[in-house]
DNA sequence: AAGCGCTTGTGAACGTATGCACAAAGTTGC
DNA sequence: GCAACTTTGTGCATACGTTCACAAGCGCTT
């Protein structure tokens, strides 16, 4: 059963249109940043290849990144800083000023609601929130630590978008929830859980630790081909394994906190 | 075997013997972790629909990606929870231990001295650095911070491979270089700037004011999208453009200083 | 042993992302 | 005003990633 299919696609610049790139979009900020720091060291206008050095991308990259948002260099010039700074920030909603609530003031929400990145970038972190009454009542950042009880009311009438999960993971879900009934349309997780939220709301996840288990597997590589040559890893035999993993139902973390009721 | 293959197939499926697609590797860790969730409920096997769930990607992409390690499920059955553990767990390189180095005991860097999730998972932090001498001699999670000159040593001598930069963005080369020079292999990097290393170094690069931007950017365009059905956003609004950075782009040698009047 | 239902593993189609190379379009110098 | 030079923007080729669909394989039942 098999078809011979003519692989011709007319296909038209079709993301242009009012689509970007979600692979784009996520160096977008990098360039931001890259254009910033350039701004206050007073240069006026950059070249797609300094800038993209600036950025750690190819140039090359760089140029077809910035036409899809338009045609904002000059050929035999450049870009105008200032100006690629506005559009990109434009590009990104960050012209807006958009309202954050950090759940879960541990060690990880002090470090996020003291992190200056947030509000120098069109952020405004407007209230925190915890559960334990230890750390209610608290003063983080300049910002009262209120309870869980008010969260839904925070929310909806400090017109808050965007909440930053910062809880133990059985608490992320029901916390996400009620984020999203009070409003809220954007969630950054930090637990290390799947959050599931209804459509229209965009949840990203950042794990501290799975980077470092990337980063320990290019490590790992690294180090047997050094060792071995080009040696593949044979898989190991089961006994192996399991000696190594430990018996089934066997404790593989150990305590963690309860938040859940 | 029983099939005829087309002739110059092969080279595509090279990189599967001891090569692991990217997107795979990024992915490998949320399985791991919805896997070891499963196991502390008992769960013995799991299909792939389950797990995909559970780790939040679809059944294909799933069953994929876990083909590149190898032939670990049974047809018919699904997967065996704790093999599979130690199938990703070996080639994540996490069956050793890594030891890491925190410098920059600022609140990220406490959160992350703190953070569970780290040592729970083949990660020992073996040493916190800070150039400050009010934090040196501290005592956090358990460890005392050392001061940046004995930087070098700390590292070689306990045989770290891993360095985390949580300074401030200016600092973060100079103590990128040195825990090369030093013997680090693999450097995470919260420092919000671009760290060049020399071959054979690994750089991964977590900045918690980009996710937040992403997520501005789907926000706004959702926004956008409720106020005017499906209008595309047009950029053409050159002279708010202007309005809000205040200076001309056809003149591009104009000084930012009179654009600030 | 044969059939049935379920699930994996994977070929193939489709879509997205990247990098090269160069024409188009600007500036500079005379 | 024109030629030489610089740099953008993009068509094209290729590599990479995702999704679909289904044969192959396994256990269970008859």
């Amino acid at each position: 059963m098999t078809r011979p299919r003519p692989a011709r696609l007319v296909r038209s610049e079709r993301a242009t249109r009012d689509g970007i790139p979600e692979a784009t979009v996520s160096r977008l900020p990098f360039y931001l940043q890259a254009l910033t720091a350039l701004a206050e060291r007073g240069v006026a206008t950059v070249s797609s290849e300094e800038l993209a050095t600036a950025a750690g991308v190819g140039s090359a990259k760089l140029r077809k990144d910035l036409s899809h948002l338009g045609s904002y260099g000059t050929r035999g010039v450049g870009y105008e800083v200032q100006y690629l700074i506005y559009q990109i920030s434009r590009e990104l909603g960050l012209t807006q000023d958009w309202k954050v609530v950090i759940v879960g003031i541990g060690n990880l929400g002090h470090a996020l609601a003291n992190y200056g990145g947030f509000t120098s970038r069109g952020f405004t972190v407007a209230a925190l929130v915890d559960a334990d009454a230890r750390v209610v009542g608290e003063t983080v950042a300049g910002l009262t630590v209120t309870g869980l009880d008010s969260l839904d009311q925070t929310v909806s009438s400090l017109g808050i978008q965007i909440g930053v999960v910062a809880t133990p993971g059985p608490a992320a879900q029901e916390i996400c929830d009620r984020l999203v009934a009070a409003g809220v349309t954007g969630v950054l997780n930090f637990a290390p859980c799947v959050l599931t939220v209804p459509d229209g709301v965009m949840v990203r996840r950042v794990d501290l630790a799975t980077e470092l288990q990337i980063l320990a597997f290019h490590e790992q590589r690294r180090a047997a081909g050094r060792l071995a040559g080009e040696m593949p890893a044979e898989p190991q035999d089961l006994s192996e394994a399991l000696g190594a993993i430990g018996e089934p139902r066997t404790t593989l973390t150990k305590s963690r906190a309860e938040a859940a009721g």
